[in-house]
DNA sequence: CCATCACCTTGACCTGAATCAAGTCTGGTA
DNA sequence: TACCAGACTTGATTCAGGTCAAGGTGATGG
């Protein structure tokens, strides 16, 4: 599909992903948006569905335009620790020199633009701000890695369990803490486990012991209301 | 200090760094050499002093010229995470937007380069190499950071120091696992317990394990021969 | 040559989270 | 309305690794 037999569409393609306010993308033009497209190209992922093979040739960038992925690696026994999720706006890639050091699959259903390395070699000799975008990029991966390592390695269970909480609100368009806070948690149980470091039981039980203590409300799986945000919080800090 | 005063010496600084072979220096040629050092200065660290504190403003990059430097988190009560051990022609600083994600000091002295960020941003915009070059440092590291993540969460206390040792390994020049490795350890064991997320006392019982069991022999605190290579690298993986 | 101090090792015991094993809840089907 | 399957919760028990408490070791200085 070449940008000159579509161009409004392809334009029109760009203009209004989300990864156009979010992403990298930010760092072109309007006027440039067709190049832009004519780089990328739409797919969808079914719910489960694995796009990314840890190990595997990495040939591709990835935006998140719709829905959600959880990125994970693998011991040999299956031993799984999911390194993050992503949803819309969410650059995918970074991680990887010639081969892709995480795998990642749809968390119930995503929409992603692919960038061949080669197309975003093109874009970013012609954009130069565009590989400034990726580096930061890097930088915020790289910053909140560190704070995940701090956590895998040297927070109890409550306190992943009350970080994770906060990481949610934090995703959320307006965070304030200083209210109760609905938040949804689309990723099944064993998903949170396996991002803490932790066991599905071990998750349930903290879920359910916060809930005893009147710092979150259970209104079903998916749905949770943080009651006492701040408490949350500090308890995330090791503070309590 | 204007390279213009005392091109030669300047020049020199640069020609001769570890950095200059190892670190995103390489991106830049021999006739532009002083225009590097020019934008960077030399400085030294004393064992043990600090030179990054955790959330301080990010206005500098720093190259590891010499010696060694260890990075980390700390938790409010003190719990301490080391992100990682940083050695000749390492770069540091790109996990930062505005403020540092973690802290630095030196491990037993050391020499750094330091950039700031404006003279950085002046190189970058001269040599637009030099910023694939430090994209590709952040992916690198992202990659590392994600197998850390896996240990820290999944992988048992085994698992984490015969991981220990192996990446001690590929740090040599000729990473060759066939033979029997003789291994420096420059850091203490707090440092190598607060890096694998697990107390001094388990890594000094696992290490006395792994020499009872004939996988290593310690012939000081700071020197450990492997001598089962493979046998360690299999138990890192899980697989034992 | 001994004292000191910092760091490391080892042992005994404890505990937080894992494991093992039932339940329970929910949504989908008939 | 009842049944079923999959996901979650809860309880009982175990165990890996942490904590607490002695020792050991080796580099430095008197």
């Amino acid at each position: 599909m070449s940008a000159s037999h579509i161009p409004e569409d392809v334009h029109d393609r760009c203009a209004h992903c989300v990864g156009r306010r979010l992403s990298v993308c930010s760092s072109i033009d309007d006027c440039d948006l067709a190049i832009l497209a004519n780089e990328s190209s739409r797919m969808t992922v079914a719910d489960g569905r694995s796009f990314i093979e840890e190990g595997a040739p990495a040939n591709d960038f990835f935006v998140v335009t719709g829905g959600r992925v959880k990125l994970f690696t693998l011991l040999p026994d299956g031993r799984r620790q999911i390194t993050g999720f992503a949803e819309g706006g969410d650059f995918l890639g970074l991680a990887a020199s010639t081969s892709y050091a995480f795998g990642a699959e749809a968390l119930g259903g995503a929409t992603l633009c692919r960038f061949p390395h080669a197309g975003m070699q093109r874009l970013t000799e012609r954009f130069p701000s565009l590989e400034h975008r990726l580096r930061e990029e890097a930088s915020r991966e790289l910053a909140l890695m560190q704070a995940r390592m701090t956590l895998l390695g040297r927070k109890t269970a409550r306190e992943r369990v009350a970080t994770f909480l906060i990481e949610r609100c934090q995703h959320l368009e307006k965070p304030d803490l200083s209210h109760p806070v609905e938040l949804d948690l689309p990723m099944p149980r064993t998903d949170i486990a396996d991002y803490l470091g932790l066991t599905i039981e071990t998750v349930s039980r903290i879920l359910s012991a916060f809930k005893k203590e009147k710092l979150i409300s259970i209104r079903s799986i998916t749905h949770i209301t943080l009651l006492m945000p701040e408490r949350i919080s500090t308890i995330a800090e090791g503070m309590e």
